[in-house]
DNA sequence: CGACCGATTTGCT
DNA sequence: GCAAATCGGTCGT
């Protein structure tokens, strides 16, 4: 049966809805945290303006030009982690950014990293998700197929319970609807547009 | 080597 | 609604 890399190896456009419902979770000394995916944005490599991978190979992005199935972490604005599935072919240097999800595992270990905040933000925003996950640069470049980080892909969500719409926060390519979030989840980042797409 | 920027969050107004 | 916090990556001198 094909391997979780061969799932994740198409069209970063087609990946990251797939992504929508699948569970992230990181085992660590103090236990599990799993969460469940609920907003995606995609970022396709050489020919996007808003992908780190724009201008080329770097230190810093090198694992995007490897292959589908590993973890992209990268640390920005001198505080915060955010965490990529890098997928699409070998050098495509396409990814998917966790936006946001659902705890669904290590709740009380979740609720202690993020020091009180509601239950429904614990992992709403991709740093919030990091911290609620305990992602940082260590974990750059991990497979996400052995462990301690690992990704399970879920049955797809119905076309109808999936949304899209522009990228947040980026000055270039704001106008490509690369955004997928879950139709009316409450943990879906507060970025999301004030009107909703027609049912 | 120095300057500037960023796929953000938080807290205060 | 807005600005501070804070630092690695990238690019220009």
């Amino acid at each position: 049966m094909p391997g979780l890399a061969d799932l994740l190896a198409g069209p970063v456009l087609e990946v990251a809805p797939r992504l929508l419902g699948a569970v992230v979770r990181h085992r660590t000394r103090d236990g599990d945290v799993a969460v469940r995916l609920t907003e995606v944005e995609a970022y396709d490599g050489d020919q996007d303006p808003g992908s780190h991978a724009y201008r080329g190979r770097t230190p810093r992005n090198a694992v995007m030009f490897g292959p589908a199935g590993h973890a992209y972490v990268y640390f920005t604005y001198g505080m915060h982690h955010c965490m990529n599935i890098v997928c699409g072919q070998d050098d495509r240097a396409s990814a998917a950014l966790l936006r946001a999800g659902e705890v669904v595992e290590g709740l009380d270990l979740a609720r202690v990293r993020r020091n009180g905040i509601r239950d429904r933000d614990l992992a709403r925003g991709p740093a919030r998700l990091c911290s609620a996950l305990a992602i940082t640069l260590s974990d750059n470049g991990a497979h996400l197929e052995r462990g301690p980080l690992t990704l399970e892909l879920t049955s797809p969500l119905g076309s109808e319970q999936i949304r899209t719409g522009p990228r947040v926060g980026l000055r270039h390519a704001a106008d490509r609807p690369w955004r997928f979030w879950q139709t009316g989840d409450p943990t879906v980042s507060t970025y999301r547009p004030a009107k909703a797409l027609p049912r």
